[in-house]
DNA sequence: GTATAAGCCTGACTAAAGTCAGGTATATGA
DNA sequence: TCATATACCTGACTTTAGTCAGGCTTATAC
């Protein structure tokens, strides 16, 4: 990687973090510790289920438990159990109280007032700028957080992943989607050897997925490429088709093939930018109106 | 100011300080607490005064020393007396050890791992894109960072800020510049009510400066605009300007002017694009080829 | 039903970070 | 020369952050 690449990335990070990181933790913590302000931040107007923010705020969950009882105390939070009927009842949720919204709402004002401070001394030109560079860093960055593992089927959030995908194509295609009169994919064949399931992550949370079946003698075939609305466009897909063709590479195969609907266009520019050609088709899937295949160097 | 901008900044410091802020940290104090890390990064290879540390760092002056000790006990820092001899015999400079330029070595190598680990998990094309954003982003908000206000023509800072005005267009002009064949600027002048002086400071290093005379009963006089090299073309002479200019208008001023030389180039372009029209000589400033004059509101 | 795990909690502890009140030596202005 | 300020230091202290072991309750797998 270029060593210029490197400097400007360094040069940002230093100037990002004395600008923005120095002064975020100033502005929030004005008259209650840090973590205490991060945490009544983080569980919201709408309240927070104690292991999201445990998750989100990388936190202990003895430590977590303590500063959640001090802001208890001091009358900004309640915790109680989860509010749906037939939950999980272990798990807890956090919320705030009347005073707590009302230092959320101070928060929230401190932070208009940090951003405010940065724009404030640039001219309207510079500004527009600033902007516009900043929504392109942060849609990049966050792509560069997205995390994409291998991970078992029967991992919840591989299920949940996988529900969210049944669910978009089930809004996309023309005549809904019913599992049953689809092609199954059964979880054993997406585990080792015999298959390959990718979870991308964003924060702990799913966001895209992708699996590879390892067929014997045949072409691997590539199933369940989805990537959450909210990150689309930051080329996930692409790492998940690169890391399954990747997979089935190094398994020896030297090709792979997919089926996919005409109404997922984006998928369909997606697969012929990454060099798939169509095919006849190789299958009967009820929901498929193109065939595609890529040959393995 | 929209609130479409402010709410991307805010997205934009949510992110940044989550992937680089949090990321930064961890990355500087794998072995050592983050403050003495901080510190042994801050002092660098060639060394810092112990005042200028305490300024970047904003450390209590106690707490600055006490770190100091622990690292010199760990054999990575001396600190001692001023090199200079005939400076100021109170300040200490801390410099690092061999032992402290290999781990300060090893902090670099890992800021350097913490880009890439930015940069690693993009295509070719968005890199580029994130660190071109990036330098933008950079850019604007060093920009942002710069605070102009008046200060003493006798204040050290300024002093300096003059000092290199002076250097810079010895250094431009064609006959090099003698300060005792220019029209001379006295202190006084540029005092309110008479004048004022502003000085463009960035982390407290002075940046820029411009000042104004109130003639009575003529138009009011700008002088000494100067902007250091690391900092041009961010709008830092504009923003000195307007609010010279602005200054004169509350006094009731109703027209500035200045003379320049033909080699400052980019100053003339400024004032051309800030409003000045070039008017007739009004003084025989030895070096000047050019008069401005501009009419506020 | 039983074993095991998960979610949250408390108690006991440590380390890091930061504050404050002086103290010493050097510099500066009258 | 003397009063005052500055730069740095030490000692004594508090707060914040974080860790770890274990306990209780609810869920899940067999």
């Amino acid at each position: 990687m270029s060593s210029e690449f490197i400097a400007t990335v360094r040069r940002f990070n230093r100037t990002v973090t004395q600008r923005v990181g120095a002064l975020d933790d100033q502005y929030m913590s004005r008259d209650r510790p840090l973590a205490q302000a991060r945490l009544l931040w983080e569980i919201g107007p709408g309240g927070t289920e104690v292991a999201s923010l445990r998750a989100r705020l990388g936190l202990d969950s003895g430590y977590l438990s303590r500063l959640l009882r001090t802001l208890e105390s001091d009358g900004l939070v309640t915790v109680g159990p989860a509010g749906q009927a037939g939950g999980d009842g272990r798990v807890r949720v956090a919320a705030l109280t009347e005073a707590g919204r009302a230092e959320w709402a101070e928060l929230d004002e401190r932070s208009d007032e940090l951003a405010r401070s940065i724009l404030e001394p640039l001219s309207g030109q510079r500004r527009e700028r600033l902007v516009a560079a900043m929504a392109e860093v942060e849609r990049l960055l966050v792509s560069s957080m997205v995390v994409i593992e291998p991970c078992s089927p029967g991992d919840p959030r591989a299920r949940a992943a996988v529900r969210a995908y049944a669910r978009e194509i089930a809004q996309r295609f023309d005549d809904g989607f019913d599992p049953a009169l689809s092609r199954p994919v059964r979880d054993e064949d997406l585990v080792p050897p015999a298959g390959l399931f990718l979870l991308a992550t964003l924060n702990g949370e799913p966001v895209g997925c992708g699996a590879i079946k390892l067929h014997a003698g045949a072409p691997a075939e590539i199933k369940r490429v989805w990537v959450s609305d909210g990150v689309r466009g930051l080329g996930i897909g692409r790492r998940l088709l690169d890391q399954l063709e990747g997979h089935a590479a190094e398994g020896g195969w030297t090709a792979v093939r997919l089926d996919t609907n005409r109404n997922l266009t984006e998928a369909i520019a997606m697969y012929r930018a990454a060099g798939y050609r169509e095919i006849e088709p190789y299958n009967t899937e009820r929901y498929a109106h193109h065939w595609f295949e890529k040959r393995l160097r």
